[in-house]
DNA sequence: CATTACTTTGCATACGTATGCAAAGTGATG
DNA sequence: CATCACTTTGCATACGTATGCAAAGTAATG
């Protein structure tokens, strides 16, 4: 059997006071005298006394846990998505019931398990939940918020970086540089990021009257690289392929490289995310830049706010970010003059 | 205010049964005819009931929550192992509470997280603890596992790969290849498991009268790049690099191929750990595979019979895995000839 | 019907903490 | 010393569940 751990009653009894007073000693903004606190401290100190978080959550109705489901992936982004949300969350006192899921959409098993937990939040990175999930969240009065995700049936907050106008500007970069026969190599098809960046890099060349050749890569490098070599084996070969993300794109480079094609010269690859392998001197990939820190913290923001109910507005919230030109791409025309 | 979840009391009046009777419904192997079970579900599921798993683990001492700590790191063989835990942990019916630490050693904080959360046993993953850590958690017997580190000074059980061993194999393999001019990069120097690769190295070539170059590189792209300049610009350039693990050996590989080297003609590279990056085109890594699920699954089982209190002999248990010869190694003679 | 053996249920209590309320303590003022 | 205002403390209870014990129910047997 476990040991029983020491507990605020035998505490009480070692420092001369009411087990009330032992929890108001760990309770901030309580009323205690120096003089006591010290006691107590000394007592608990003494046993390796520490306050019982079930117990405590049991009976304020509050646990400081926040659910964090995650879908498993090959892309490094994520890893570090998950290092700065498990820090955020700790910085404002939260801990992290963390879960991956294995599938487009969290599966009822896994939000059970939040619910028994009793978390006070949720967050869904990169996968979606069905309805009757959020329902079920709702019920319980346990705010939930998409990352990098966004549904417009589901009536719950997202936060994510704005894929449609960052694609527009990739494509106008692009185009400014002479590009007129590009591509784009899709993510997996069914995910609002993979289609927001199809959809802005399009709109942007169809105004242009230029047409996009899509080949799709599921967001695996494998994926990506396949694509690739059907782009680039085609009569007219793209000018420029642009990756739904770091990992497509280098798939996408490293096909290039494997037919000897150089790279800006023959063929212009553009990523998205900027993950560290895109920074790499044999890589040097341009690509977008989401602003990590920034999206992490509004979602954090957010979260608590709702778990304090402020009611925020439910508009998914978008920010920028910025291109990070590297040597996967020409110079910019000004620079070549 | 969040709003009170149903509990067993409310679903015990509409069901006309008592609460220990709705308790006993929801409790494997308790004696509950068929007829109420029936009865009790029907009225649980309708007003949304499920049994609080805080309540639950205050009063049986058991929370079904497991402490996993890792080490923030560019690596991702780590997120890998992360995903594995996860999802073997919960077939076993445990949770995950998860924390990133920042530093070599877990820190104060984050134990006492567990503790307050009672997690019933924690694995550590590529980083290690203080020795007042353990004794904190020992005397509250909640079991501590090393994964892919180990330390003597620490009574606590590890699951590794065998570092050495393996290490002495990949030695073989290069010298037997006919390599003579040997070079080791380093990863985090204070790591097992970066030292024990070192060893097993250079004790096999050692004995062969070999000696070997060492460059640090930190566990790093930057640094392994860096040093594997290092070692490529010295008049007698190494013939062979083998990295500490594989974002080292790709820092390596890169280096040489901005340096118009050809792999593996003019020199050889060999990583650890088989990440997935590994095995892609552009870099056909030749690299020692960690057998992860094999080390995974050990980790959890020696966990849970130490929970169950099944004591289990506390040596450090080692796994072997396998070297995946790839084309950043020559063939093997035989082939050649 | 009485007895026995067994299953099913309810009562009461326990887990470890937080908190409203009242009692006790402290110090200042007249 | 009496009064008042305020701080500090203890008592009792609550959070939601599990479980030992006894009571009630069921069925079988003589």
């Amino acid at each position: 059997m476990k040991k029983k751990s020491v507990n605020a009653m035998e505490v009480a009894k070692l420092a001369n006071v009411s087990q009330s007073t032992v929890s108001r000693v760990f309770t901030p903004g309580s009323n205690v005298s120096e003089k006591t606190k010290e006691k107590v401290m000394e007592a608990a100190s003494f046993l390796g006394y520490r306050p019982n978080a079930l117990a405590r959550g049991l009976i304020m109705n509050k646990t400081n846990m926040v659910g964090l489901a995650m879908r498993e992936i090959q892309n490094p982004f994520y890893h570090e998505v998950l290092g700065k949300f498990t820090k955020g969350l700790r910085e404002k006192g939260y801990h992290v019931l963390f879960v991956y899921t294995e599938n487009d959409e969290i599966q009822q098993e896994e939000i059970t398990q939040f619910l028994e937990y009793n978390v006070e939040g949720v967050i869904v990175t990169d996968a979606l939940l069905s309805s009757n999930v959020v329902t079920q969240l709702q019920e319980s009065n346990i705010p939930v918020i998409l990352f990098n995700r966004y549904s417009h049936e589901l009536s719950c907050h997202s936060v994510s970086c704005d894929n449609y106008s960052a694609a527009w500007q990739i494509a106008d970069y692009l185009y400014e540089q002479g590009c007129r026969r590009l591509a784009y190599i899709t993510g997996r098809k069914n995910t609002s990021t993979s289609q927001d960046r199809q959809r802005g890099f399009c709109d942007y060349l169809q105004a242009k009257g230029v047409k996009v050749i899509i080949e799709e890569g599921n967001y695996t490098y494998e994926g990506a690289y396949k694509a690739a070599l059907n782009l680039l084996k085609r009569n007219e070969r793209p000018e420029a392929i642009f990756g739904a993300n770091d990992i497509t794109a280098l798939g996408a480079l490293d096909a290039a490289k494997s037919l000897q094609l150089s790279i800006p010269e023959d063929v212009t690859v553009v990523g998205f995310d900027n993950i560290e392998m895109a920074a790499w001197p044999a890589n040097s990939l341009t690509t977008w830049e989401q602003p990590v820190d920034e999206m992490v913290k509004i979602t954090i923001e957010t979260l608590i706010n709702q778990i304090n109910k402020k009611q925020v507005d439910a508009k998914p919230k978008l920010v920028s970010g910025k291109l990070i030109k590297r040597d996967s791409t020409k110079k910019s025309k000004v620079v070549d003059k």
